[in-house]
DNA sequence: TCAAAAGTGTTAAAAATACACCCATGG
DNA sequence: CCATGGGTGTATTTTTAACACTTTTGA
């Protein structure tokens, strides 16, 4: 079967930058291109957009498809259009990023059929097409947001601890910040909840469990409140 | 000619929010559709990208075509991509939002070959297909942006009052300013520098004009200043 | 001389920053 | 008992917000 237009078209993939975050550094997922071009580069999990799905539809079906990742949180980033994108044709592609917790699918994606895995954003290099730029953007526009907008939950499990969530700030800033500033700001959101739980197994003191509350963000972001590190 | 293709490909176009200020409110450029579907409707600037051009060139060729603008400030929004679009068939518009100095383009827009008029964003109602929804998203866009870049300089003309000035930042956030604090914050930043000349027929006092000086802007930038209103 | 907008400082409140020690736990 | 990270408060500085009158100009 074919398909035939009166003018040419380019073609429209869709790609995403996945992020996830361990003890050392924020990780960026990857799969491992088997065609021509770039065969054997890693590159952005993506693919081409088909007539009857969105395009966040594409990318998931494109995410669960090339790395097993499903259930992620989902933003769109950009639309790459230079005409020299791909060596074969116009391809344009709209460019998404993703946010997971790591400990969900740190094995998944590795042992999936597909050649995918987690990589240091600071050693993605080399990766086919122009996916080095996508990710530098996806990058920037992750230490924006996860300033002003509550996403860096999306990449801790539903409990985690405020020297958690303060590390992932400074990993994804990549600043120190103060322990003490820290968690007055963090304490002084109501929809920062404290659990009656603490860590479990850690060689030291075990600190107290919290959990984000969306329900309480979203009411008070419905009465004007701006959420800020 | 026709052009094949083993798969299904969406069409793809872009879309302009072009912006201008006037004395009275912020205004947006729509043209009239003389075709089907939404014949007769009003709807923002755009069309089918071509393969052999970027998506701005695409965007610029059509603003060029259909309404007469040209050398505008431009950014990329946000791309649409929802499967019923347009009735007729998948259509993904990658749109961008545009800002011009209304002096400049008044006469020019209105009298093109092109049915082309500047309407007051709230009167900008029953727009052809999604654009309604593209112009809120370019709106909302345009809000936060403007307080943390220096964008609206885009919508002034060269020399300008620190009048003129608050009363862009008042219209486009909807919000009234406090005229001293508004001055202190301004002539804080020195890149918005104080020219020898004044305002001319006016019926009152006239005011000192300013300039947004881009080269001290940019300095500033790279040693880690921050814009803000 | 009047109308209309330009221009100008101070004070109070709130927010951001800097900073150091004791506590609880497991090994 | 010690190593490791958890947890806590205050003082200072900076930033923001509130607020009203005099000046200049042309009609």
């Amino acid at each position: 079967m074919a398909f035939t237009y009166e003018y040419a078209r380019p073609a429209l993939t869709v790609d995403a930058a996945v992020f996830g975050l361990d003890d050392e550094d924020l990780k960026v997922l990857l799969v491992r291109r088997d065609l021509e071009p770039f065969k054997g580069k890693w590159a952005l999990p993506g693919g081409f957009v088909r007539v009857g799905e969105t395009l966040e539809e594409a990318v998931r079906r494109e995410l669960r498809e090339e790395t097993g990742v499903a259930e992620v949180f989902l933003e769109q980033l950009y639309t790459f259009g230079a005409t020299d994108r791909d060596p074969r044709e116009r391809v344009v592609t709209v460019a998404y990023y993703a946010l997971v917790k790591l400990s969900d699918h740190r094995i998944h994606a590795a042992t999936d059929a597909c050649d995918a895995a987690w990589f240091a954003v600071s050693e993605a290099q080399s990766l086919a097409f122009d996916h080095e730029r996508i990710l530098a953007a996806a990058l920037e526009r992750l230490k924006n947001k996860v300033r002003y907008q509550p996403i860096g939950f999306e990449l801790l499990p539903p409990q985690f601890t405020l020297s958690q969530l303060q590390r992932l700030y400074e990993t994804i800033l990549e600043t120190p910040l103060d322990k003490r500033n820290f968690r007055k700001k963090i304490l002084s959101m109501d929809f920062i909840v404290a659990l009656d739980e603490v860590e479990k197994d850690v060689a030291h003191r075990a600190a107290r469990l919290y959990r984000f509350d969306r329900k309480k963000y979203q009411q008070l972001q419905k009465r004007g409140f701006n959420f800020e590190i």
